[in-house]
DNA sequence: ATAGCCTTGACC
DNA sequence: GGTCAAGGCTAT
């Protein structure tokens, strides 16, 4: 009753005004949600009355002013999303809510340096064990006090990995863990390279422990503001068996200063063994000097690194030895290889699990899929290969030999006396993507010339760092929210009737994403500056946009397959029972095309926020604030793309010219879903609320809902 | 399919 | 003629 009337006066969906009060009145994502759809069935008895309860508190303390009441649900769902993220157990890039809570500044630049590494004060702690750092507090970790015993490191480094692989190298280390270790002893090195910096004019060396010492951080500087300083570490691992870490991803973009701007610095970070004489074996093999400077491009071709350097790097896909320049970086002989068959035999590779494999030499043949992605991550160039299979001579593709051409430029060579270095973000990009005319070498001289700290703030004018917007890191940020961790039982799928049940579990499906959604899209970085009329607008106009593009990308490594869930997955023929077969080879398709063009997480993300973001939808009181969004958020994805894709052309424009279909796919589901509701689900759920709007403001030209 | 080695040919 | 980055060959 008071629902009705909630609607009748504010021409809100009861049903919406529910999932809103859901979420004022959890913590947690998953479990609540979990609980609103056992309160969408009769037998949910105990949840109902719990909710029920909630629900109408929310709605009653509100009635008194309409527009009040829209405003005070809206403005209450600012719960932290720190908290959400904690508990929905993500592994890395949460925010840990005390150091967001924290008025302690310098706590919160560490804890966002360690998100953008991927890793939280959990990660360090349980990952690693509390005794890895001297006193389990990331504010040490701050202060640099970072002692790690050898033998704790040891057993974490040769760790197992938890995979049902059985045919592992006993040697292969935990690589997410080598990871987690290296991005912790880059986040470290960093924050002590904050510091150091003040201390211009020669290097820094530190000590970090007076006993039982594993890391040494070395930091270098010169004192040129347009020289880049190197932070190197080194290590005393006492065991030199360990396995090769990709130098994949270990860029360092961390907040430079104030955790508050937008200004960035990205260092580099050079992992070495230790020279000193002792009995203690280097981490890694003596004869490499392990860069993990390289970012996108793996081993970028600067004025720094000549011919000789390219040789001595490992192999930016897979750690092995470099045996030469093969298709625009410096590679193995086993990538060059693999690279040209995957590419000239037109090898569409999946990977069986989530597409973030570790490549090394070890495990490289395992998973192709992986395997390619590095080689094009890393900067391989599909126009390297030779479409008509010509032999030998010289190749002019864009990048091709560009190392040989700076070795050649007399004023590169007088640069490289004085600064030994990579270029700053800000900077004009990397001689890999010069021509060898002298021009753009003196662009390169101008640019260095010019350079000045403000330009360091201005990541996205480097194509070739490896720059990930922020606003897409809050985003990505965010995914926890969707989690698929409180999924109904799957003892739904034990009916005699199969067909049916899939039917009705993914309904269930559906209407707990939808709850999610709403909470989602609250929580989105600009998103709560819109006025509530106008976010439900948009939440009713892409709903079904959204879930059908999260069905695309929870299918990409499932071809022929449409995962509804990482348990349950539909086929064409299955759906063809289920009388939607349309829908699911279109869906098919392209999720297909998405595959094809390597259409990554953030990428995936930032597409989720554009449907949402559309300021042409019918009604809205703010479209130019809906449109200033959309226009960040495009230039976002534009830059994220031509900086982690150069070699796969407009990746841009290819991703976005799929939503159309996705609207088309998503019109087509509403369709049949609205023509086969069981009369048992004609009255509850936000799903059927939604639907049953669509079909009115179809048939009526009104919005059904008025959302 | 992989990866090490070989052959080729334009460019210096 | 040397270099080097293509493609080819072939044992595994």
């Amino acid at each position: 009753m008071l629902k009705m009337s909630a609607r009748s006066e504010l021409g809100i969906s009861p049903v919406l005004l529910q999932a809103i009060a859901q979420t004022l009145s959890s913590h947690g994502a998953s479990r609540d949600t979990a609980t609103i759809t056992k309160e969408s069935t009769p037998q949910g008895e105990k949840s109902q009355s719990k909710i029920g309860k909630i629900s109408m508190e929310t709605m009653s303390g509100a009635t008194a002013s309409s527009s009040g009441l829209v405003s005070h649900l809206l403005q209450n769902l600012n719960e932290p999303v720190a908290s959400l993220m904690t508990q929905s157990g993500s592994l890395s890039r949460n925010l840990s809510p005390s150091l967001l809570h924290s008025s302690d500044k310098s706590s919160i630049i560490t804890q966002a340096g360690l998100s953008m590494l991927g890793i939280s004060e959990n990660d360090v702690r349980g990952s690693l064990g509390n005794n890895l750092l001297s006193n389990s507090s990331v504010k040490n970790l701050h202060q640099r006090s970072m002692v790690v015993s050898s033998d704790e490191l040891n057993n974490f480094l040769l760790k197992e990995e938890p995979s049902d692989d059985s045919d592992h190298s006993p040697t292969q280390t935990n690589s997410q863990n080598m990871n987690t270790v290296s991005s912790m002893l880059s986040a470290l090195a960093s924050q002590h390279m904050q510091e150091s910096l003040t201390k211009k004019g020669r290097p820094v060396v530190r000590q970090q422990s007076d006993h039982d010492a594993s890391v040494n951080v070395v930091t270098t500087s010169n004192g040129d503001s347009r020289t880049q300083p190197q932070i190197i570490i080194y290590s005393y691992i006492n065991n030199g068996n360990h396995d090769v870490p990709s130098p994949q991803g270990s860029d360092l973009v961390l907040n430079d200063g104030d955790g508050n701007s937008d200004a960035q610095t990205t260092y580099r970070v050079l992992l070495q063994p230790q020279e000193d004489g002792n009995d203690s074996k280097p981490m890694f093999s003596s004869d490499m000097n392990y860069s993990f400077s390289s970012g996108h491009h793996g081993v970028p071709i600067t004025d720094a690194q000549n011919t000789q350097d390219g040789m001595n790097q490992p192999c930016p896909v897979c750690g092995d030895k470099v045996s030469g320049y093969h298709y625009g970086i410096f590679t193995c002989e086993s990538c060059k290889g693999f690279f040209k068959r995957t590419v000239q035999n037109k090898k569409n590779f999946v990977c069986p699990k989530a597409s973030d494999c570790t490549i090394n030499s070890f495990n490289r043949k395992k998973c192709p899929a992986c395997r390619f992605k590095t080689c094009l991550q890393m900067g391989m160039k599909l126009e390297a290969i030779r479409q008509d299979r010509t032999r030998g001579g010289r190749s002019s593709y864009d990048g091709c030999a560009s190392h040989l051409k700076n070795r050649m430029a007399p004023l590169e060579k007088r640069m490289k006396k004085t600064s030994t270095r990579l270029p700053l973000p800000g900077e004009v990009p990397s001689p890999s993507h010069d021509s060898d005319d002298g021009f753009k070498t003196h662009k390169n001289l101008e640019a260095i010339l010019n350079h000045n700290s403000k330009q360091v703030s201005k990541p996205t004018s480097n194509p070739g760092a490896l720059y990930i917007p922020e606003l897409l890191r809050d985003i990505m940020n965010l995914e926890p929210l969707l989690s698929d961790d409180d999924l109904p039982p799957e003892s739904l799928m034990e009916t005699p009737f199969p067909e049916q049940a899939l039917y009705s579990y993914m309904m269930q499906l559906a209407e707990l994403r939808l709850y999610k959604l709403v909470r989602w899209a609250r929580n989105l970085p600009q998103f709560g500056a819109i006025s509530t009329d106008d976010q439900i607008l948009l939440l009713q106009n892409c709903w079904s946009e959204l879930i059908a593009l999260s069905l695309c990308w929870r299918s990409i490594d499932t071809p022929n397959q449409i995962s509804i869930s990482s348990t349950h997955h539909i086929t064409a023929e299955w759906a063809h029972h289920l009388g939607f077969e349309d829908v699911v080879i279109r869906l098919l398709n392209i999720t297909e095309n998405f595959r094809k063009l390597y259409m990554d997480q953030f990428e995936y993300v930032a597409l989720k926020v554009l449907l949402l973001i559309t300021p042409d939808v019918k009604g809205l009181k703010e479209p130019k604030k809906i449109r200033d969004f959309q226009d960040k958020l495009t230039e976002a994805l534009l830059t994220y793309t031509s900086s982690h894709y150069p070699h796969l052309g407009d990746k841009f424009g290819a991703l976005l010219l799929r939503l159309p279909e996705l609207s088309r796919i998503s019109f087509m589901s509403k369709d049949i879903l609205i023509k086969s509701l069981p009369s048992s689900m004609a009255s509850c759920g936000l799903l059927v609320e939604l639907l049953k709007g669509d079909n009115k403001s179809d048939s009526e030209g009104s919005s059904g809902l008025r959302l």
